[in-house]
DNA sequence: CCACAAAGCAAACGCTTGTTTTTTAGCTCA
DNA sequence: TGAGCTAAAAAACAAGCGTTTGCTTTGTGG
């Protein structure tokens, strides 16, 4: 196994980049503990059944302080959706940076993304997964670009791996069949039970590589 | 392919069974009428999203009219859910009887699954997918008992595949990873679009098959 | 034809929602 | 010290929620 990982310290360095880049907030702050509640109880309870009292009941203010730091409550929405966005394209791209061959690209790329959804870290990616509608449609679309770059960065391995004939199923198809697999796993995977995140990202990758036969 | 596909005669038939024994409404009927709009609003829109007067709407009554067909709104998400996984157990069994190969079979299933989920006329399985959260605790492990019913199919299937040496991945693993692609399909299938419910069927049964190198 | 139950209407109920307003407390820096 | 900030508390707000109520309409079997 070739495979290069990330280092916890590449990433925290990674996420020091984007706090001083000012595009996420620091967890420390204020904010930044608000938004980790936030994703916390979206992908516990959904964001419709989490109401803004249980939010400032999690980081122990009232509701109405919330509004100090949010004008809205669907725009903590959206915080929490951009920022999980922006570091995900940001952590995959180091991790295809640091790998060559396909297979490990694409490894990178399932483990990056299970990681997201999986890891109490990176509750929010379950939240851009199943929370889209949740957002209003100015919201959506402004989201919708950090997506499509997002997305592309899953398509451009893939189109590799056809040209290599790794797969025979169509890189856009493959990839949404991908996500489904990925992001169903946040209704099973226990972290801590008997299956790694390693082992999954494996079955997987070996799912979505023998579609061809020889 | 030697796949024996269910005739729209077979399935009319078969509900037609189930609405003698009392399993589910007539869809004809008022009631039947109501499980229909709640089913198509609860997938667009989600359950909590969808409220009792967009439900009345919708079927063209007032309100509070809706509570002399059922006590709640929650007893309506519930009748949904269970119709359509009782259909559901008795579609794929039949599709299994008629079918032989482990292949075969296979694909049945996620035929079954993939129309369940994508036909209008299915659009309940949605709702069992995504909207299990908005049951209550009591209705969920009254469900339960039906879905461990409605899984046990899939394993079985599945177990046959790996003495064959079909798939590598474990049933259980295997199953969760295309109940993932399957559902998500909901996300970005067209059903008037240039992909046929079955060519996405064929893909999706040659990346569940195609675990094992030879 | 009429009694009776089911189905539906119109209006209100109590409660929860996201949000706003007003007030209070603590901090910083000139 | 005190003006000016930020953060939060406290309380209220209108709107919307699921649900209940009292009454009327509709359909049906004896």
């Amino acid at each position: 196994m070739s495979f290069i990982a990330l280092s916890a310290q590449q990433t925290a360095e990674l996420s020091r980049q984007l706090i001083d880049q000012g595009l996420i907030v620091a967890p420390e702050s204020a904010k930044g503990r608000l938004l980790k509640s936030a994703a916390r109880l979206f992908r516990t309870n959904g964001y419709e059944r989490t109401t803004v009292r249980d939010l400032a009941k999690d980081i122990g203010i009232q509701s109405g302080s919330l509004f100090h730091h949010y004008p809205s409550k669907q725009e903590i929405l959206r915080s929490v959706v951009e920022e999980t966005i922006l570091l995900n394209i940001e952590t995959m791209k180091l991790s295809l940076s640091l790998n060559q061959g396909v297979r490990d690209r694409l490894y990178g790329l399932i483990l990056c993304e299970l990681q997201s959804i999986l890891v109490d870290n990176g509750a929010e990616m379950a939240v851009l997964v199943y929370e889209w509608r949740g957002l209003n449609d100015e919201n959506q679309s402004e989201i919708l670009k950090l997506r499509d770059e997002y997305e592309r960065l899953w398509i451009d391995v893939l189109e590799e791996a056809r040209e290599q004939n790794l797969i025979v199923i169509p890189p856009a198809m493959l990839r949404r069949l991908l996500t489904g697999s990925i992001s169903w796993s946040i209704n099973w995977f226990k972290p801590d039970g008997d299956l790694s995140l390693e082992a999954l990202a494996e079955m997987i990758l070996s799912m979505a590589l023998n579609t061809s036969k020889p």
